[in-house]
DNA sequence: AGGCTGCCTTACGAGTGTAAGGTTCGTCAA
DNA sequence: TTGACGAACCTTACACTCGTAAGGCAGCCT
């Protein structure tokens, strides 16, 4: 066969480049195949259905992004490597987070993640509420980032001539945006910097009840 | 005339109820048309086309959440007054937030905003790099809390069977459950916690000079 | 009466997922 | 060697949905 033959996961491979390129909605079956130099009834014989190939591209979205190791030394180093790689997968994959909403079933990749970041928090002393609070915490903020990292772009250097413009009525943006302008500025410094200050006010919140006194 | 008559305004309300009921991609023409009793290009009489239906929509949803009032007491006070705004609006519109990242122009009304709420943290003593700092950190969470809030439902009380039926292979994802099947527990609160572990970690570094000394 | 506004009808061309069936080709048994 | 089988791929076709261009018909205002 003069092409490599075709595999479930050579479709899903060429679904998450035609997502990358495109955006979510352009994941059509026509376009996935012609990525591979098919015609679109051929990937019929690998996935059943396009839905099958949206959970599918979900799940090897989702198993890109690092394990956390177990038994480790410090609570914080792991949870923060396993942040950075969620950054780094989900933000190379903007797509990626807006199509876990419709898919409703979270699958076994998904939940074994969470169960193995969840483990590591309740090694290290968390309490189930509190560890609760963390992941709700840190995985808001991971995926709140990317979003907005998502629709950056054109924010800061397109838009950024635009308001100084109009800077009397901005004022404030007008002083972010010089700040933002800057050469030693990176939107990338910015999650570290909000990474870790949520990191270390856990850290004083580790072993102390719940405020609310839910546990 | 029968029916109160068209105008702009009625256009993007129904819209937004059309993509309330249907999510994003309802929002057609002869939807958004049927939801007034009226043909699909009559619709046309009222607006340029889609986008501009689109970029309508981000704005009306945009200016639904409630403005900062300036001058105010506590600075916590206000972003947190604001940060609940922003997540009743976002989430009973739970896919505005995908839709903004398709619309590149941020509209006046989301420049204001941001302008508004960057007003408070300079006036309460921040520094511009720690009010980027904050405004990154605070509009991550809430976008990201309300992206996780919108793939929910099933995930604790249809989901919550399965998992804890595999409970052998996830034992950290079972106590979750279980602590999130009891009767007191209500993710809501997650939100509150979460926001105000954030103001006070930022509180703390207020007036502190930046820790990676980039201002 | 004439025009203008507001809504409708019809229609086009492009795109979608996928059902049904045809063709090519490697593999293996007789 | 031959012939059959089945997998992999292609072609065609159906029944949609989409945005919107072009033009028609009613009723109100001047």
């Amino acid at each position: 066969m003069a092409r490599q033959s075709l595999t479930r996961d050579r479709v899903l491979e060429a679904a998450i480049r035609v997502a990358d390129r495109g955006g979510l909605e352009a994941i059509s079956m026509r376009r996935v195949a012609q990525e591979l130099n098919v015609e679109a009834m051929s990937l019929y014989h690998h996935v059943p259905n396009k839905d099958a190939i949206l959970d599918g591209v979900v799940d090897a979205v989702f198993a890109a992004i690092d394990l956390p190791p177990t038994g480790c030394a410090d609570w914080r180093d792991v949870i923060r490597a396993r942040a950075a790689s969620a950054r780094a997968v989900l933000s190379r994959h903007s797509w990626a987070l807006a199509l876990m909403d419709s898919r409703r079933n979270p699958g076994l990749t998904t939940l074994r993640h969470h169960n193995a970041v969840l483990g590591v928090l309740r090694e290290a002393g968390f309490s189930v509420a509190m560890a609760v609070h963390a992941i709700s915490l840190i995985d808001s903020y991971v995926n709140g980032f990317v979003i907005q990292e998502a629709s950056m772009p054109t924010d800061l250097d397109v838009v950024g001539g635009d308001i100084l413009a109009r800077a009397d009525e901005l004022p404030y943006i007008r002083e972010v945006v010089e700040h933002a302008l800057r050469p030693g500025y990176s939107p990338a410094d910015e999650f570290g910097y909000g990474l870790d200050l949520l990191l270390d006010a856990l850290e004083n919140r580790r072993s102390v009840p719940c405020a609310r006194g839910d546990h």
